[in-house]
DNA sequence: TGTCCACTGGAAGGGAGGGCTT
DNA sequence: AAGCCCTCCCTTCCAGTGGACA
């Protein structure tokens, strides 16, 4: 080979100006069709630097509407403006999705406040109390205002009940010298339903909802990207517009949309392209389905995948609305197939819930009369992936379950 | 109108595993 | 080493459910 294998590509002129406009994390200057909701988050934050308690708040939104970047916009500013008028202001951002039991929680906030002597707090092994009082006792030290983010909220709670709310939201009556505010974000808007009723008021003093980016705000966005982002005249009529069209009807999720354009550019430069074109979405659209599914299908556990097996393997033998008790049956089989003792009904009936709130099979519960009540369970895994292979590839024992995969008791 | 089916989903708790304290 | 504590995954138990059917 002549060269260096990295020169080809090091040479090529990229269409890109600042790759990272088109990220998730990226922090624009501006946030076109969400005054509203910065306005709201100031006017309750603002107290912060008044010396008084900021209102506890609540953001609800469906994925990509806007409520984490506008929460790190405003709480940047709040920090600016803090240091400019010597407040103490400090700033947490929690997502429970990965941190979402009360002593994960209460560590990762205490850690950040640590100094120097300090004891470093185990990821586990303490009582919770005891990390609950270091967390208090390092807040008075530090004094001001603590904000606490909660990003999706709703996961801690489903995962590790109101505990923690209840503590957090009771927090001022035993700080001496700070004070502290909690700011909630949830996709789901009911979910303080769970919560019992003092936490709940506690939580949401202030309710604040995003509403979905309609087409032409996505545009918006997207345009306001390329224009900082991209090379000028890269990008063919109708690509931004196709973009957010997409993502509109993924009830109107900004992220989706800036994936869809980051990949199409990206398509257009590995062919070489100086263009962007609607092919090139196209393209992107479906890397993207294919990049969400797999790496979950990859990760899930044994019995999981089992049970998705299931559901696949008679989807494959023609049947659809296929019932628990049907997916039951083909999953004990598939089980003593492959030698692995089945679990409970119950528990697969807990694994379809969390294969549906994963969004890879779609559940509704329907009645038969005397039939019973059950669940219709289809698989929501677009049809170009195929799934068992998928599967198969990540465990040798779903290989093994699906050699011969038609010879099955209940398909016969 | 009551019965019945095939579940659902909440609650309680067991036990393994990882880590800390004494 | 023993005693705690927390998390995760799972089982067991059981009241509740929607709608067809007698």
């Amino acid at each position: 080979m002549d060269g260096n294998i990295f020169e080809k590509i090091l040479g090529q002129e990229s269409l890109f100006l600042e790759r990272r406009a088109f990220d998730h994390a990226f922090e624009p200057s501006r946030l076109p069709h969400r005054k509203h909701e910065i306005d709201s988050l100031v006017r309750n934050l603002v107290d912060a630097l008044n010396g008084h308690i900021p209102s506890n708040m609540l953001l609800y939104g469906v994925p990509g509407s806007g409520k984490t970047v506008v929460t790190r916009f405003v709480l940047s500013q709040l920090l600016d403006k803090g240091k400019e008028m010597g407040e103490s202001v400090r700033c947490y951002e929690i997502n429970c999705r990965n941190v979402d039991t009360k002593y994960r929680v209460v560590q990762n906030i205490a850690s950040q406040l640590s100094q120097r002597g300090d004891a470093p707090i185990p990821f586990t092994g303490w009582p919770t109390d005891r990390v609950l009082d270091a967390l208090i006792s390092r807040m008075d030290r530090e004094g001001g205002v603590h904000i606490i983010v909660l990003d999706e909220i709703d996961n801690l709670v489903s995962r590790s009940g109101d505990g923690l709310l209840y503590n957090l939201t009771n927090i001022n009556t035993v700080l001496n010298n700070s004070r502290c505010c909690i700011i909630g974000i949830s996709n789901d808007l009911h979910f303080t339903q769970h919560l019992d009723p003092r936490v709940s008021s506690r939580l949401s003093q202030e309710d604040l909802v995003f509403h979905p980016y309609s087409a032409l705000e996505i545009q918006d966005i997207l345009e306001e990207r390329v224009d900082f982002g991209l090379r000028e005249g890269s990008l063919d009529g109708g690509v931004v517009q196709l973009c957010a069209a997409l993502a509109a009807q993924e009830h109107g999720d900004a992220r989706r949309a800036l994936d869809l354009l980051r990949i199409s550019i990206q398509k257009a430069e590995q062919s070489e392209h100086a263009l962007v074109g609607t092919a090139h979405v196209k393209m992107a659209q479906s890397q993207l389905e294919y990049d969400q599914v797999t790496p979950v299908l990859r990760t899930l556990p044994l019995h999981q995948k089992l049970v998705l097996f299931s559901i696949r393997l008679n989807e494959g033998n023609g049947l659809r609305n296929i019932s628990t008790g049907e997916v039951y049956r083909t999953y004990s089989e598939a089980c003593m197939k492959v030698g692995v003792e089945p679990l409970t009904p119950r528990r697969i009936s807990s694994l379809l819930n969390e294969l549906d709130t994963l969004g890879l099979i779609m559940a509704r519960n329907v009645s038969k009369g005397r039939g019973g009540r059950s669940k219709q369970v289809n698989s929501a895994i677009p049809k170009a992936i195929d799934a068992i292979d998928a599967l198969s590839e990540s465990e040798p024992l779903i290989a093994q379950a699906a050699e011969g995969k038609y010879v099955l008791q209940s398909h016969l």
